[in-house]
DNA sequence: TGGGATTTGTACGTATGTATA
DNA sequence: TTATACATACGTACAAATCCC
């Protein structure tokens, strides 16, 4: 047999003007109802027109709705499955509220600096519980990357985003995984307005080499020194922007 | 002379397949250039049509797009509006993982938990030097109108959500009274699915009055272990459910 | 290699519900 | 109440991408 299907449910009677945010219901009842993962197909645009008893038009923008959320992924002649569900649809929010802020006003990007702190710090105990030798060598190694890399000029972004996505890895949780990925990103795009100096980029790069070396020594009170330490630059030049502005 | 004002850009000659997302950018820096603000209004559909040069299948799902961000707003026969630029899409994405993760699995609420106790825990002695006495007494009656509320057998959603609010508050950081909101509402969306006993209720109500009172007496100390309290009913129901399921 | 079938992307026309003055 | 402006919804036609035989 088969595998039994949660079938979509039709609309029939619904107030005008709501079509699309029941469609958006349906199709996430669907998903939730059949247990369906990321990537697992849904039916095709047509089918969902039938099966729920919408026009095209309300469907598409109902599956735009969802894909903006990443609930659903949409391949251009291919067809429509479920999406990744990661938190891209927070990057985009945040970072277009720090872009929309300004050049002068950097309100944004300090607040996301101060969650991703406390996010660090307060788990600092368990960072420490949780990490092998490996990981240790792993951190040091990215450390020490992001100084040879800032020594010789070049920028270390990707270096510094595998090193604090490494931090979190340990303690297991997705959720601490993507936000740290999303703020991440939320701080690469709108940090660029700031306009740094190099020096600044240098002191970074070699602040993290002290993080890694707290973890390895398992002095929880050094992890968050050094942790603060590391945001210290960042900060400091939100605080001067705002002074010039 | 009237505001001048940055036009929308003409797509003019782009890559097929790629309509959509030229016009969402297009409206983003639109907003952006002319440094709107939540609640002003954007040009009407047949506008945006003409000055992007797309069709109103695009423009439509493009602003469906950025609705689903909450970067803007529509309203049936009034207009499309710059959105609050709220958290709304973390909430959506965040409580759609829950509940897909299912009955037995409560992974993600888990993670949710540990997130709101670390970000509170972390934010401790912030908390305590920028609240007044009027704030103490603010969140002293919070917990006992919770208290009687558990006492009489009623929900006390809402208060519990004011709470949490009036914790952050006083640090002055959108971003976090924010972030608390959503992570609030996961929480309140898929935690039912734990169906958890009265018990744990009247004990939770009771355990944000520990927290008020660490508060008020300026206790770090006190407020770490009192917050580590409050979550734990939540947090054992959540293991109870795992060794069922 | 190619070509046809499937599926999503774009465009346009028309009718209708909704909000405001 | 009427008039106007606006978003909502449906249907059709065709373009473009992907897949498979």
């Amino acid at each position: 047999m088969t595998t039994d299907q949660t079938p979509l449910t039709p609309i029939v009677p619904v107030a005008f003007g709501q079509r699309r945010q029941e469609v958006v219901a349906r199709i996430k009842d669907y998903i939730v109802a059949n247990s369906l993962k990321p990537g697992d197909p849904l039916p095709t645009e047509t089918e969902l027109c039938e099966a729920i008893g919408a026009s095209r038009s309300s469907v598409r923008e109902a599956v735009k709705t969802l894909a903006a959320l990443d609930i659903v992924e949409v391949r251009h002649g291919h067809g429509t499955f479920v999406g990744s569900l990661s938190l891209a649809a927070l990057v985009e929010s945040l970072a277009f509220r720090g872009l929309l802020s300004g050049e002068d006003d950097h309100r944004v990007l300090g607040q996301v600096v101060e969650v991703r702190q406390t996010l660090e710090q307060g788990l600092s105990s368990q960072i420490i519980n949780n990490t092998t030798r490996a990981d240790h060598a792993r951190l040091l190694d990215l450390a020490q990357e992001m100084v040879e890399r800032a020594d010789r000029g070049e920028d270390f972004l990707e270096v510094d985003r595998q090193f604090h996505l490494k931090l979190m890895e340990p303690l297991g949780s997705d959720l601490l995984l993507q936000l740290t990925e999303a703020f991440w990103q939320v701080q690469a795009i709108v940090a660029p307005t700031l306009r740094p100096e190099p020096p600044a980029h240098i002191l970074t790069a070699r602040l993290h080499v002290a993080i890694a070396e707290a973890i390895a020594q398992g002095d929880e009170s050094d992890l968050r020194t050094a942790i603060a330490d590391h945001y210290a630059p960042v900060r400091s030049a939100i605080a001067q922007a705002h002074r010039r502005g």
